[in-house]
DNA sequence: GCATTAACCACAG
DNA sequence: CTGTGGTTAATGC
């Protein structure tokens, strides 16, 4: 049992939740340390658990024809497979952590009791979702009409932007799995990788990368 | 044809 | 795991 009351990293959802809500939350729920490279939710395993991600960051991956595909990188605070306990009764995507994170497996019966007693919670859990749908969209335009450059300008400018708030960080990933993200090979990532180095526009160091003129990695993102 | 883009392969560090 | 060079295929002037 957790005492979620006094939590300080309540999602915007469970903030619109009334202290016995919040006791009712503490007693369905169970929080978990996951270090580098433990999974959080696996592929086709049945779930009655939806995971809040407190603090850390993950991959969310699931199985293609040939292989694995990774489809996009999360930051807590954020929920995780609403939509795939919610739509559905076995996990449609793999979670696993990429640095220390922890998380809070909540029951899917006392959530879905939050969702249809208390409106103002419900919304922010539909805002969550929308934000998520859109983001899809998003990334479908991307993948299909960038080309390579335009691909990794917007992914390091997500990872400097969303993830790491700060123009200069340590990419998680290796250059396959950023490959793997952005939908191009090793290869390319590394050619353009270096390509942005010598055109100023990055600085690199194995996995340390610093934008260094955000304006233009900006347009080639726009531009694709 | 010729240029561009990017995947695949191979090899070195 | 990564960077680079050669090769090949698709696409667009």
């Amino acid at each position: 049992m957790h005492i979620c009351q006094y939590c300080n990293k309540k999602s915007f959802a469970t903030k619109k939740l009334d202290q016995i809500e919040l006791e009712k939350l503490g007693n369905n729920c169970n929080q978990v340390t996951f270090l580098k490279g433990d999974r959080i939710m696996i592929q086709d395993a049945l779930s009655h658990n939806i995971v809040f991600i407190e603090g850390g960051l993950v991959k969310i991956h699931a199985s293609g024809p040939e292989k694995e595909q990774i489809l996009k990188i999360v930051k807590g605070p954020s929920y995780l497979g609403i939509p795939t306990v919610i739509g559905s009764k076995t996990n449609k995507f793999s979670a696993t952590a990429i640095s220390k994170t922890t998380a809070c497996f909540i029951d899917f019966e006392v959530f879905k009791d939050f969702i249809i007693q208390n409106g103002e919670f419900a919304y922010e859990i539909i805002i969550d979702l929308c934000k998520n749908e859109l983001f899809s969209y998003k990334k479908c335009i991307n993948q299909a009409q960038k080309q390579g450059p335009g691909k990794i300008a917007e992914a390091l400018l997500y990872f400097s932007e969303i993830i790491f708030e700060n123009s200069s960080f340590n990419l998680p990933l290796t250059r396959y799995e950023l490959g793997n993200l952005t939908c191009t090979s090793r290869e390319t990532v590394s050619r353009i990788l270096s390509d942005f180095s010598n055109n100023k526009i990055i600085e690199v160091n194995s996995k340390k990368i610093s934008i260094l003129n955000k304006e233009q990695l900006e347009i080639i993102s726009k531009k694709g």
